[in-house]
DNA sequence: ATTACTTTTTAGGCAAGCCTAAATTTATTT
DNA sequence: AAATAAATTTAGGCTTGCCTAAAAAGTAAT
């Protein structure tokens, strides 16, 4: 296998992503509009993609990942998990601050570079935002009995564990409600009307979050 | 100053080195040796960074870099020096085996990024091949009384200060001859016929070196 | 000063990765 | 089933950064 440009690791990333532990196919405009790129750019690249076996592809049909586009996707995915966790553990980047630049750091070209950060952080298994890291195998472990908490029911006692990694702007909001990783959270109301929930974090004030918060926060009962 | 792209910042780098300290004009053949590109490729590029005030430019005249110019070339040089010395003190690479690794993450795009590693690494004033590390604003601190090996005299006793980083090959040839930053080197004979040295290593044994070689070992007197 | 050689620039072209506008295919309504 | 709407692809173009071949400018030798 060739090296691949920035650009081509970044659509197999985002097919990775969007195709989600089901696999499911990939069309065209969810691609672009996550690439922010113009339906007809994903098109071209999809062919190209396609001709180095990385991906299958039929015309109105939509994409989905080879083994080996899958793989490299992993493997960009550990870059990007294990940088974030560097930043944020090493170096004491916050955790909204820290995926602008791992997503440069992820297209660094050094295999040797990435084991030896992993084993120098000490083989983390979750990144700051509660995302596993692929081990270098691509084996990733997920979270056992993670939901999301838009899911949860009331009057049982979560642990939050994961958040959706991209949103600046989510992570910020929590930040300024202290609500972080390891938070316990009790779910107190639900409000049929738009699904927003009234919750209570653990040694703080109770709050009302919306369903676009809540379905972006990962859970698991304690 | 807008962003500027991997090559532009490459090309300011490599006009800055070859330049040297006496900001000599730079020809347009030895940036193409340097880069091994064309030297019609060269002339495009030069002609783009002149419109963005990066150089000045004269045809047939070569080039030489502007004070914007110059100061993007050093930023970029302290960010390949923090993140050599980065991958050696902290990561344990060898010194021969983190250039080409420093060549891309020279390029990361974070001012915080760089100076949290600098601050990380203790303001390292040396990377490991005793290059001098320019600091925040810029300015360059080279090491007092530091001269080429191959004009130093006999019977005086020399401390290695600095390699020519970029040479593979020396770096590892001194490594095979357990020379490093550090050593103590005395010369014990200078052969004016192909001007090489016969020299003794302290606790080491003795050693011929070649003017090649000599001329690219940084020495100060102890 | 003319010739020969070297260096540099110009002209024209190519691949990557994007774009807009138009055409085509697929999906949804009537 | 036909009409309409939405998704996708094609056609043609642009910029970046490179290339080869040819022209032009500068330099050195006769
Ligand atoms: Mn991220
Ligand atoms: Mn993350
Ligand atoms: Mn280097
Ligand atoms: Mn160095």
């Amino acid at each position: 296998m060739n090296i691949l440009s920035h650009s081509e690791e970044n659509y197999l990333k985002h097919i990775y992503h969007i195709a989600g532990k089901e696999r499911n196919k990939v069309a065209t405009n969810s691609l672009a509009e996550r690439l922010e790129t113009k339906a007809s750019s994903i098109t071209d690249m999809l062919k190209k993609l396609k001709e180095k076996e990385l991906i299958e592809y039929e015309k109105y049909k939509g994409c989905g990942l080879t083994d080996l586009g899958e793989n490299i996707a992993i493997q960009i995915i550990r870059k990007h998990r294990i940088w974030e966790t560097f930043l944020v553990n090493e170096l004491n980047f916050k955790w909204d601050e820290v995926h602008d630049i791992a997503e440069q750091l992820e297209h660094i070209q050094s295999q040797e570079l990435i084991d030896r950060i992993d084993a120098f952080l000490g083989f983390p298994k979750f990144d700051p935002h509660g995302d596993p890291i692929p081990n270098k195998q691509g084996k990733i472990e997920y979270r056992e009995l993670k939901i999301n908490l838009s899911e949860a029911k009331e009057d049982v006692n979560y642990e939050i564990v994961s958040v959706n990694e991209d949103s600046l702007a989510l992570l910020r909001y929590l930040d300024d409600n202290k609500i972080g990783l390891g938070s316990e959270i009790l779910i107190l109301e639900r409000y049929d009307f738009d699904n927003s929930l009234k919750v209570k974090i653990k040694g703080k004030k109770t709050i009302n979050l919306s369903e676009k918060v809540t379905s972006c926060i990962g859970v698991r009962p304690m």
